[in-house]
DNA sequence: TGTGCTTAGTGTTCATTGTACACTTAGTAT
DNA sequence: ATACTAAGTGTACAATGAACACTAAGCACA
């Protein structure tokens, strides 16, 4: 248990997060411009070195408000990331999280004063540092697998929304078409939404039933 | 990037495995007699540190294969643990990892002579030192997943098996009987398993076709 | 006020997949 | 030759998934 034996190290350890949201009907994922060596002004995923007595997701959700302003979103650890060179100075190993936030919970004035923050385009994204492009890769597949066998687009959703939305955010994630009729059913078939009774009467058009979830809790199907 | 600041702390970094095979029709784990302090004397997880320029999987790989003497077995990263407390004399965060091996591959003569090593029946663990049996559980539990999922069971079965045999890894896995004729009509509709024209003669029974795996390699059902 | 535009809302048919279920075959043992 | 054991095989029914088009309710504008 000697952790300074000649062959051990102690790496550092930190946290990085893929924090995704929906806006404009694209997958938008948050970054932090760098402000220090290595990789000096270019664009990272958000992370920190984990703090004394904190737990990994304690860490997670510290970076998440920090950068965020918010709390309470659907977070998952992803996986750790750990080759002994993807910090060219120092030997660190990094935890992936990946986080969901629905864009009407962000501050959008506040975050957009803050000039090294951006939500790019995950289908135009610039070059990152580190291996955070392979992190991040391996974050939008994820969630791409689990929108199609979860629930885990509810963490993107806002309150209350029409099903029309629902269903948009499903073909924004898996990028594909979704039939109406099948996905009101099989939506409705989980018992995981209920009616609010209220109504959307925005646009020139039928006004819609508005929707929210019972609890958000995340649920698999098949 | 500094951290030598007060708050931060360079935790050690450990790996430690859960490594699954099946024999008399049980689902086994290896485990570890520590010879050291903290938990001298208890059973744990083989694990280890990491060692300079060695990747997370590297480490894990030899850590199998110091306790196994096994390589090339089926291995994937499962989650990484990292509780403040879970060592009680010093921060540690562990990946942990699982992996399988098909019984007849390990050598059992060698093995056996360890006395503090252990192939313990999953439903029938004695205490585990630090956090174990919940880093245990949880592989366990995406074990059980996956196999109903993908054929990731291929990883305990030998070369060649009877259809019957891979049944029965299936059942003890998931827990659960299955009809063998939508079995095997399953099985070979995934076009992953091959006659080898052998039979098996054994027993005081018509003798069974031999099959084997096309290419080992982990694919998804559904 | 009525006509056109836009999105909301709704069922049925067909194809595919999954599930339940029982008898014959080929060998060994006695 | 008879009994025992596990191997091997097909069909019918249920459940699920996929394709598909029209009516409803509101607003805008002539």
């Amino acid at each position: 248990m000697n952790t300074k034996h000649k062959d051990y190290e102690t790496p550092g350890v930190t946290v990085d997060l893929a924090i995704f949201t929906v806006n404009s009907a694209k997958l938008k994922v948050l970054l932090v411009k760098r402000a220090e060596e290595p990789f000096r002004g270019q664009w990272s995923l958000p992370g920190g070195f984990l703090i004394h007595d904190e737990s990994l997701d304690n860490a997670a959700q510290r970076v998440l408000k920090e950068k965020t302003a918010v709390q309470n979103v659907y977070m998952e650890q992803l996986y750790t990331f750990g080759h002994p060179k993807r910090d060219p100075r120092a030997r660190v190993v990094t935890i992936a999280y990946f986080a969901l936030i629905p864009w009407k919970r962000l501050a959008q004035p506040a975050s957009e004063k803050i000039v090294d923050l951006s939500w790019a385009d995950v289908d135009a994204l610039p070059k990152l540092a580190f291996d955070h492009k392979a992190i991040l890769n391996y974050a939008i597949q994820r969630l791409r697998a689990k929108a199609s066998y979860s629930n885990i687009v509810y963490g993107l959703m806002p309150k209350q929304f029409r099903l029309s939305e629902l269903q948009s955010m499903y073909e924004i994630i898996i990028h594909d078409k979704l039939d109406k009729r099948n996905f009101r059913k099989q939506m409705l078939a989980t018992h995981l939404l209920e009616e609010t009774g209220k109504k959307d009467a925005t646009g020139a058009h039928r006004p819609a039933m508005l929707y929210q979830f019972k609890k958000m809790k995340i649920a698999f199907f098949n």
